[in-house]
DNA sequence: TGTACATCAGTGAACGCGCGTTCACTGATGTAC
DNA sequence: TGTACATCAGTGAACGCGCGTTCACTGATGTAC
């Protein structure tokens, strides 16, 4: 049984969701580093001091926002590299998957891509540190597939971050066609599509 | 013959190089969208009101921001690109060459890296027309390449858009190290060239 | 070469404005009995 | 169930400060004759 929030602590933490949701769409066409408290509690509608009852500054709230971002993420990485199917199925259900994940968050891909080399050294650790884990993960369901017999842990680990990368070298090209036409999109799919197949036959091959 | 500049001309430019200087500088622990006007003039030295009589707005110093940084690129692209040698031999050279751009112009990399995806629309259109424009011209030499007969000239290009982007995630991993010590260096120049590796061997089986 | 005028990079004062942070507060919610 | 006190999320006034931009200016450099 789930215990249920006093209603204090479920106002608390409805009010905090409307900061992350706030700065969020504020950071759409600005980078972390100059988002302003004010800024985000004029658009929450609350008095700027309420900002610190739930963050000690916009760093913070932006280390908050890479939890929320990349939580989000785990589910998606693992599908994408554990679906079932021959290799070529596998890529166009994952490059599938990649664009419905942008298509549902682009906020939280476009936070991800512009805050992990952004002026916010917190922020950008906590993105390093999260796409590491990803890699790992990756890494394991790798090493679980027949094709990794025979490869070194390293080399497992170092395909793994080349998966890792371009799946958001791809997440933020789909970002880039949200606006654009369903043609621009193909393109794009397209693209990635021969990159991954490029990318699986070198991985067929490694060991020749 | 070259024209020699007039004295007031010579001094403006010296300025304007001066200004492009102390914002690369500010730029190492910020992101360009929170770069202050007055920030940059007190670093340089001058009155604010100078700042207008080179540039419109700190937007506009980064797009001259992003031409001074990415044509000293152009040369070190091509270079990589062509450089003479078996596959191993050109992988090292070129992961080497990233490793030596990185130590000699950190501040633009970084630049680069983290406004590819920033805040600051001008500023990250320029980029990507850059990068599309660097894409074309390793697209071009890769063509020249006898590995390059049979191929579609999209995927020549696709190809090419894979060795930008391995570029510059290479170019980001080496700048974290850049204060690391000569082990985590290498850790990065070995993930780096197994990868490209991995990159040329699909590359070689692309047709079979 | 010298003079008279034009150009224009950099100045300095002034402006209105929004910023982050402090503080003592209020009143609804939680808790002990 | 009711009462008395504690907690604490959100308030609102106040602060000092740096911001971007305007404007008329200065004085060195450039140019025409």
């Amino acid at each position: 049984m789930s215990h249920t929030l006093g209603i204090r602590q479920a106002q608390k933490q409805k009010t905090r969701q409307a900061f992350l949701d706030a700065a969020l769409a504020l950071l759409e066409e600005q980078s972390l580093s100059s988002l302003g408290l004010r800024e985000v509690t004029r658009a929450v509608g609350v008095a700027p001091t309420a900002f610190y009852r739930h963050f000690r500054s916009t760093a913070d709230l932006g280390v908050a926002l890479v939890d929320e971002a990349l939580g989000s993420l785990h589910p998606m990485v693992r599908t994408t590299v554990s679906t079932a199917g021959d290799s070529e199925e596998r890529i166009t259900r994952a490059i599938e998957l990649i664009a419905h994940h942008v298509d549902a968050h682009p906020a939280h891909v476009r936070f991800i891509a512009r805050e992990r080399h952004g002026g916010v050294q917190p922020v950008r650790e906590a993105i390093q540190s999260q796409l590491a884990r990803f890699a790992e993960e990756v890494k394991a369901e790798l090493a679980k597939d027949p094709q990794a017999e025979g490869w070194s842990d390293d080399d497992v680990l170092m395909l793994a971050h080349l998966y890792v990368d371009q799946m958001l070298i791809t997440a933020s090209l789909f970002l880039e066609t949200l606006e654009g036409s369903t043609d621009e999109r193909e393109r794009v799919a397209q693209l990635a599509i021969r990159q991954m197949r490029l990318i699986s036959i070198g991985r067929r091959h490694w060991l020749d």
